[in-house]
DNA sequence: GCGACAG
DNA sequence: ATCTTGTCGC
């Protein structure tokens, strides 16, 4: 226990806030990420009331073999893990790194291939030190992410249009600041948050987005995890 | 003091 | 996050 490689991730909340904040210095805004050849969803889901907590990661294929507009439909998988592990830390608004990613970090030690960008099922600096989860866990694998987010932890925006693809910026603080957009990713279906995890700007997140989008409300990656995670999928 | 609050 | 039946629509 006292030498768990992830010890330093149990910590009191005063300490995890004052580690955000010198980590938040290190997460990178600029894009820096090889070509795509494989792109990685990941999401946490709980058994046993939460005892338990399950990372689950999956790794598709890019480009997929029929890409049309908003319709990646061959997006082949290539491989998938699921780790389960004790959970370590409640949920905390502003916090949920500290629960999530070392499950996560266990799920991608067991993956063969290692993918060159990745999306995460939350925020990445759209978060009130600009260090939400995707940002966190990019940091730590040393890989672009994207955050993708199904509601709102903090910042001010208005209502995307109606189309498939429209969207509004994410402000936050009293200059403004860009950290995120609102996408309509499906029509008649509330937006969802996509913001920068790490490498890589907020118009190459969209792009990514919007590109692995299907026919629901969550593109491809994340959704696949999710499925996963939640112990639905197969 | 009063809200707001990823998963 | 998780607990849950039916129901509307392509």
């Amino acid at each position: 226990m006292p030498n768990s490689p992830l010890h330093d991730w149990d910590l009191a909340p005063r300490e995890a806030i004052a580690l955000q904040k010198r980590l938040a210095g290190q997460v990178e805004r600029e894009d820096r990420l090889d070509p795509v050849g494989r792109i990685a969803g990941v999401d946490i889901g709980f058994e046993q009331d939460g005892a338990i907590t399950r990372a689950a990661v999956v790794v598709l294929a890019w480009p997929p073999g029929a890409e049309g507009e908003f319709e990646p439909t061959t997006l082949e998988i290539v491989e998938q893990v699921v780790h389960r592990e004790p959970t370590r830390m409640p949920y905390v608004p502003g916090l949920l790194s500290f629960r999530e990613v070392p499950a996560a970090l266990a799920a991608f030690e067991r993956l063969e291939v290692r993918p060159e960008l990745v999306m995460v099922d939350g925020q990445g600096i759209a978060h009130p030190r600009r260090i939400g989860v995707a940002s966190h866990l990019g940091l730590w694998l040393d890989l672009p992410t994207i955050g993708v987010a199904k509601s709102r932890l903090c910042g001010r925006h208005r209502e995307p249009g109606p189309a498939r693809g429209d969207w509004t910026p994410l402000v936050d603080g009293p200059d403004d600041e860009v950290i995120g957009a609102v996408l309509r990713s499906r029509v008649k279906v509330k937006p969802i948050f996509v913001s920068p995890g790490h490498r890589l700007t907020l118009p190459t997140a969209l792009d990514w987005v919007i590109r692995c989008l299907g026919r629901t409300k969550l593109p491809e990656p994340t959704r696949l995890a999710d499925r996963l995670a939640s112990r639905r999928g197969r």
